[in-house]
DNA sequence: CTTTAGGGTTAGGGTTGA
DNA sequence: TTCAACCCTAACCCTAAA
């Protein structure tokens, strides 16, 4: 056994939003021939390279993912526990959580990335890269 | 709040058991799918054979097993220095079960050799008791 | 035929209940 | 606290379409 779920790390996160960036989206076999991001996804496949992409992507539109702890949706039940107080009037709506984007000014361009905290700025890399016209991510941005 | 655990009885763990030794470790689906396993598991989900396979095969390990507990490594140690590691010694030739069937064209092709990189060493471990003498978990990411 | 896009499944981690 | 079961996410494999 060698390698089960080899996980990503940040030098393949860093190779893959640059070349997502320079060449777009969609062309995975392009940026992975690239000997600028070569070395760094030697041992991922293109299709490695859209995985990653794809499961970056996820909650970019309006999912709003809270940790919210305590929560169980308890399914099937073989043994109905019988619940005979119908009264359900928690659910709160306080969890508005509204993904707060730190300072996102067009001017604002001081200097480049700091240690990403999120990947949350790769719809805008994705929309500037999207003038190629092939019909990514059209449909997750708008 | 009534959260009911559905213990694994012996006829769950049995059917698991010998799913695993016919198809072979992470087959969980296929087991599941298969008439002989199918009215046994019936409340089992794949992914809770593969939980409870996990579980039972604790102990294997044997000595060196540094669980780390009560820690939470939030962000993964960003390794800036991946020095690339072309150690291509995988390739497990590994016959596989799989019903390929090919849609059209029955055309006798000699370059089929096609072997999905499936590395499968795990089924031996419900014939012996006591195997794998080492258990090196190469779980270094970095 | 090569590559991309998507679906489905597996593997590992983390959390909760007993 | 520990053990067993359960849920969630990330990664991987397979198939279809362009």
């Amino acid at each position: 056994m060698g390698n089960q779920k080899q996980k990503w790390t940040a030098e393949e996160e860093d190779a893959l939003h640059r070349g997502v960036q320079k060449y777009g989206a969609g062309k995975w076999k392009n940026i992975l021939k690239d000997p600028e991001f070569a070395p760094s996804l030697t041992s991922r496949s293109n299709i490695d390279l859209k995985d990653k992409w794809r499961n970056l992507n996820v909650g970019t539109g309006q999912g709003s993912n809270v940790k919210s702890r305590t929560l169980k949706p308890k399914l099937p039940a073989p043994c109905a526990v019988t619940t005979p107080d119908p009264t359900v009037q928690d659910v709160a709506p306080v969890q508005n959580a509204t993904p707060k984007i730190p300072s996102q000014n067009s001017s604002e361009k001081d200097h480049d990335v700091k240690v990403p905290p999120r990947y949350n700025g790769m719809i805008f890399e994705a929309l500037s890269t999207i003038q190629d016209a092939n019909g990514s991510d059209m449909n997750a941005i708008c």
